[in-house]
Parts: C-alpha cells; structure tokens; sequence
RNA sequence: GAGAGUGUAGCUCAGUUGGCAGAGCAUUCGACUUUUAAUCGAAUGGUCCUGGGUUCGAGUCCCAGCACUCUCACCA
C-alpha cells in the first residue's frame, strides 16, 4: 500500500501537464488546472500513508481525491457543455434500434415488458448490432456494481436516474482506472451511446468518464437512505440528493406556487410586496418575533399577516392584489406549525366572501392540473376528493350535527363546554361555541369543505351578515382537520373597525387578540375601501396535501432547527 | 410549556436475566465483461447521547441533563 502510494506520489510530478484529455478540452481551463495540480503536488500530501486506515471511509475517500489529483485530473471539475438531462435521454429511447447486417434497421421490441427477452430477440434478429444516439450526461452516483472489468453505475439528475455501462475494452484504460477510483455520491459526467442492456435495462455505454466533483462525506445507507427526520432537515441537501421522492416534492412545491400565481394573474391580480417588518403586528392573532432598528432606536416586528397593507393597496385603487409571503410567528413548532410561513392573501375589490370560495376552488385545481394525479387523490391514508365545488355547510349546521345542541342556545352551549372540561369564566359566548367547535368539529372535518357563516365576535376584520350582525362573512375551508384557507367578506366601516380595535374580546388576553389598534390603518379605512372579498390560503399546508406529506417539514427545504 | 417514545459503527438497525459490542449497507483486499439493493471470500470500523449513581461487573438498572420524534397546548 505504501509502495503503491509513493508511486502515485511520483506520477504526479511527473505528469504535470495535464493528461485529463477526456474531461472538456477548453484551453484556458486546462491551463488553469495545471496551475491548481502543481500547487497541489508541491503542497505536501499525508506523509504517513502507511498509517492510513483506508478501511475509513473517509479516508479512503481522502485518499482517491489525491490519486486523481496525481493523475492530472482536477477532483472539481469544470464547465461540462451539451449535455443531456436524463428526462431527455428518455425521450431519445425511439432511436434506439436494431441494425441488421444488410443495414436495415428495426425497431426494438418491448424491452420493458416481462415477456420480452431481449437477449433471445438479439439472437433471433442476428446478426446485426443496436444503435442509439451519442449522448451526454451528468450526475450524481447512486449504486454501482463492479464485476471485474465491468462496471455498471446508476446515476441520478434531477430529473431521474439512468445506468450507465463501464467496460474496461471499451472506454480504455485510462478511463477505467479513473472510474476505479470513483465513490457513491461522486458527480461524474458520461459521454457514450444510449442503448439498452441484455436485460433491456436503459444505459448509457460510456466512451468516455468526466469526474466533476469528488464527494468527500460518505453517502447514507444506500437502500434504507437517511430515515432520522433530524439529519434529513439539517442536511437537506443529503435528503434530496439520496432521498427518493424529496426532489419531487419540492418541484411540486414550486409547481403549486407558480401554478397560484399563474391563476391570480390570469384573472387579473396584481402580485406585490409588502413590509416584513412591522411597526404593529396586525392582521392576525399571533404573537410576533421582535427585532430592533439601531438607526431610529425602535422595536420592530416580524409581520404575522399580510392583511393591513395589502387592504391598504385596495384604498389606494389596486382593485386586485395579492402578496404570497412569508410571515414569522413566534409560536410552538408542531407537525403543522413552522414558525416562518408562506401564506397568500388575496384580495378582490366588490367581491365578497363567495367570490373568494369560487378563487380558492379554482386556485386549488389549477395546481392540482399542473402536478397531476387527479382530483381524487390520496392524504396520510384516505381518499380526498377535490373535484369542484367543494362541500359547503355553515358553522352552525356543523355545530348542531357535532354536538346535538342548538348554537344559539347560550345555556345549553355553556352545559356542553363544562362537559367538555373547558374553562368559561370571563368569556365571551362566541369565544366558547368557538372553542367547543375546534374540539368536536374542526378535526373531523376530512373536507375539502368551506365552512361558512361564523360568529360575528371572533372576527374582528369581518363584514357582518346584513341580515344578521351575529354572523360574520366568513369561511374556512378545512382539508383534514387541517384549515387551509380562510377568507372574509372584508369589514370597510372604519369607525365599526376603530371600534372592534378598541374593545378587546371578552376573555382574550392583549396578545391573543387580532384587535390591535393600528390608527394608520383605520385612517386608510377612511379614504374609502371598496367592499371586497379577502382570501388567505396556507401555502405549506396545500403542499403538503397535494404532496402527500404528512409534516409541515417535509414541504419546507430549510425548517426551524436547534443548532447543532 | 406538559406527557410518551427514541438516542448503539459513516448510514439503517438488533442487543435476551446486568456477564467479552452485533448484523446489513458503506469502506479496504481478492475473484468476476451485461449487472439490477449484483454475487462470493476475507478484513477494518464503537465517547453504546452527556454527567452522576447502584453493582465484583452497566449498552442494559436508578437520578439529572441534552437532542430528536409523536401527542397535547399556543397557532395557521
């Protein structure tokens, strides 16, 4: 072992000029590499390699990083041009074909199929030899299983995984031992033919190997992958590169926001960008992360919502806007909690609340389109069905259906909250139905519904029924037991506002309450808001429902975590 | 913030009544030119989360702490 490495050791001066004839043959590059591997080579390497436990899988890593160092090659790589992502190379599987000795071509059989033998078709169609495409590709090494003067590796870009075919006769030595001292997880670029292999497996023949980054941490088990859900959110750049499916998921993720973005535009909203930080942490019941302006000597917040300003806008004539965002909130960490999240809210001037259940309907399939999989589609176990419209029912029916009581009916509401062991000194009564509606209602809800018609107290932002000020125009729409969106007939009486500012909620605490007073705000009101409708939807949580994810952590690339 | 569970090799996990620290993957060496989580043979690899305690002896029992997961609370 210590013969082999002071060999290695003398190559490297030797062969200075670079001998990297396979990798790109860009000029400028190359004579920028030789600079890099005589620093290299002049730089001392580990002089005590005989002590190098190359059992250690990072040593052994270590010490490939420096043979290829020896050998001229840059373990960094360079620019890789014209390459073929592997979604690509699918799409090139119709030239794969079969040349007959008289040089007529035929197409492959269905290679795929169990039934066919690809091996037995090639015999029966001899002779002749196949042809494919030469292409180029790139990626991360997945599995690979040498056997002797043959090597077959899986690698993964992203857009999926393609086998790649090593054989010592056909890409030459040089390649060969260069492939010898590539790891799992290296990133490689390969040029060759696509084909198929006697099993029919798509593959790429190599003709020639470029090593384009050297992985020096060792890989997660490769079957099993990285299952502790810690070191998956720490090192998220691990999950997505080992994890099956976590790709996939992101992508959809943007899929959905573009997808919303897509829809608001299309109908004529105008996308903004609010404040993050806050003077008043408004338009929502939350308690905000603080910070502090050293210029102007001030405390700031954290925006909680997107609402306030956004609502300012339509003062000021933008009839339709929205803002997807994120707001901060300084609250527990659950499945369903993160303490940053994307929301978006939404607002349509002489709309109301119906118009709202309309755009959110439309909003949600429109996505659900561009991922695919269909309006009936799977969460955490059961079937959901989003084929418009959505269920409707009001507050109240639920309320009735759920507990047997008559909402209206104070002291019969009362009896039930003590059943329920909820405390409800002090508090107002729509503070209680409320509570027992979140205990027997909300987790039941499978949806997707809208639950409609709430009580007028709890929403201090809303329009009252015209008929009825006990109710609010309100929805919620719940997708199991988890609210994924929430919406109002928007409240524009700036005296009814400065007044619901003012009186706090029986039994709410100052921190618990929406109602906090902004003068600005109110003095917008003033200017004239045109009634509208509001609309805020839970970006991560429709993601992870469409997604299929069952924690809101799996749906956000970089969760709230402890330092290490 | 409360309760329950988990923490053992780089990764995934076993570990019996308290009695020499185990497997698979990965790594290293050997064999193999159409493999599919390749296979076969051999080897290497440990702060058993941390700190105390009980004991002749602790991965295992007790106490305290840390981290993560789940449930609940706050909240969307």
């Amino acid at each position: 072992m210590g013969d082999a490495l002071a060999k290695t050791g003398s190559l490297a001066k030797k062969r200075l000029p670079c001998v990297n004839e396979a990798a790109n043959s860009q000029s400028s590059a190359r004579l920028i590499f030789s600079t890099f591997a005589s620093a290299f080579a002049v730089t001392d390497t580990p002089s005590n390699a005989d002590d190098l436990d190359l059992t250690d899988p990072h040593a052994a890593r270590r010490h490939k990083l420096e043979e290829i160092t020896a050998k001229g090659i840059d373990p960094w790589g360079q620019r890789f041009d014209d390459r073929l992502l592997v979604s690509e190379c699918r799409d090139r599987i119709p030239q794969i074909q079969w040349q007959q000795k008289d040089g007529e071509t035929i197409a492959l059989p269905d290679v795929e199929s169990e039934e066919v033998d690809y091996r037995q078709w090639k015999a029966d169609n001899g002779p002749g030899e196949e042809i494919g495409p030469i292409v180029r590709v790139a990626g991360r090494i997945l599995l690979a299983r040498p056997t002797g003067k043959l090597i077959f590796m899986n690698i993964r870009d992203w857009t999926g995984d393609i086998q790649i075919f090593v054989g010592k006769k056909q890409v030459g030595d040089e390649n060969f031992d260069l492939a010898k001292l590539f790891d799992l997880g290296d990133l490689i670029g390969v040029q060759g033919r696509l084909g198929r292999t006697n099993t029919g497996e798509l593959t790429v023949f190599a003709e020639e190997l470029i090593l384009l980054t050297k992985m020096l941490e060792v890989p997660p088990e490769k079957h099993a992958g990285m299952t502790n859900q810690d070191l998956r959110q720490r090192m998220r750049y691990a999950d997505l590169a080992f994890n099956d499916g976590v790709m996939q998921t992101f992508l959809d993720r943007t899929k959905i926001i573009k997808s919303i973005r897509s829809t608001l535009d299309d109908q004529g909203f105008c996308e903004v960008e609010g404040p993050t930080l806050h003077t008043v942490p408004g338009g929502a019941a939350a308690r905000p992360f603080e910070t502090h302006h050293n210029a102007l000597d001030m405390k700031l917040t954290m925006r909680i919502a997107l609402e306030l300003h956004l609502k300012r806008l339509m003062v000021g004539g933008m009839e339709r806007v929205y803002e997807l965002g994120r707001v901060y909130r300084n609250e527990g960490l659950s499945p369903r909690h993160n303490p940053e999240f994307t929301m978006l809210e939404t607002y349509q001037a002489y709309g109301n609340y119906e118009s709202m259940m309309d755009l959110t309907e439309k909003i949600i399939c429109d996505a659900i389109e561009k991922i695919g999989g269909g309006f009936k589609r799977e969460y955490n176990g059961t079937m959901l069905d989003f084929t418009p419209p959505f269920q409707r029912a009001t507050y109240a029916e639920l309320f009735q259906k759920a507990t047997g009581i008559d909402p209206a009916d104070e002291d019969a509401v009362k009896e039930y909250a003590k059943g329920l062991k909820l405390t409800i000194d002090g508090k107002h009564p729509d503070v209680i139905r409320n509570e027992i509606f979140e205990e027997k209602v909300e987790d039941s809800l499978q949806g997707p519904i809208f639950v409609t018609d709430y009580p007028a107290s709890i929403c201090p932002l809303t329009k009252r029924k015209k008929d009825n000020p006990e109710i609010a125009e309100r929805f919620e729409m719940f997708i199991c037991g988890m609210e994924l969106a929430n919406a109002y007939t928007e409240l524009n009486d700036p005296d009814l506002q400065e007044e619901l500012f003012k009186t706090q909620l029986e039994g709410q605490d100052d921190e618990d309450s929406m109602a906090k007073m902004d003068h600005d705000f109110v003095r917008a009101l003033r200017y004239g808001m045109p009634p509208a409708g509001g609309l805020g939807i839970g970006i991560d949580r429709l993601v992870m429902v469409l997604t299929n994810q069952k924690s809101i952590r799996d749906v956000i690339l970089f969760p709230v975590l402890r330092p290490e």
